[in-house]
DNA sequence: CTTTATTATCGTAATATTGCAATATTACGA
DNA sequence: TCGTAATATTGCAATATTACGATAATAAAG
């Protein structure tokens, strides 16, 4: 097994997971954190700020921004990330729509 | 490797990844959401509603309790499941905090 | 006491994730 | 062109997660 059975649910609960995946491990958050306290932008920064691999700092990236949270340009050799404030904000729209449904009503 | 090495965050980002691996998986979202929806209180009811085994349900529960997220007490043979709705609203607020003080400063 | 219903736990198989070294790739400057 | 800097990709190795059958534990019913 071993596989998430996306299947049995409905899109709605399969993305909210999806989201929150992003946000799931830490260095993801601490970029994300890092991106957004930044003055200008970032690149290779991350690996000296964060501390771990270059090849691991670019598999996250690569991570958050298939979520659509990056917004990446070369600036010569240096890539600048951002953030894709939109798209950010819609995401945690969904998350927060989910959080006002959920109430306590047993127990 | 495959280990996360949580050491090397903040107590502050390990917690947001933590919190948010709770609602990183489909069965989770899905066992809140239905918990939260019933009048009454639920037990064995997420096997049959959601589909997966009620082993996997059982593990999946477990995860969610270890965050503090559910209150459940036996009545007879059915324990009955609920939310511990402080402690959601507490994650709840600890991500949104995160949210809010992300923005955009470049590109 | 035995059976049945309900939930938890154990063991295991399959898959996913994390992390890094090595290796591309791309762009700039000498 | 050549070397260097910056980033991406590939290919593992180690660990984590997901899922389920089997089994244990517990309590009510008969």
């Amino acid at each position: 097994m071993g596989v998430t059975k996306r299947f049995i649910f409905t899109d709605q609960i399969n993305d909210i997971a999806t989201f929150a995946k992003v946000f799931a491990h830490p260095a993801r958050v601490a970029i994300l954190k890092y991106i957004s306290e930044q003055e200008g932008c970032i690149c290779n920064d991350l690996v000296s700020e964060i501390g771990l691999s270059q090849a691991t700092i670019s598999q996250h990236l690569t991570v958050i921004g298939d979520a659509g949270l990056l917004q990446g340009r070369f600036e010569g050799k240096k890539k600048c990330y951002c953030l894709n404030i939109t798209r950010f904000e819609e995401i945690q729209m969904i998350l927060n729509s989910f959080f006002k449904k959920t109430t306590n009503n047993c127990c």
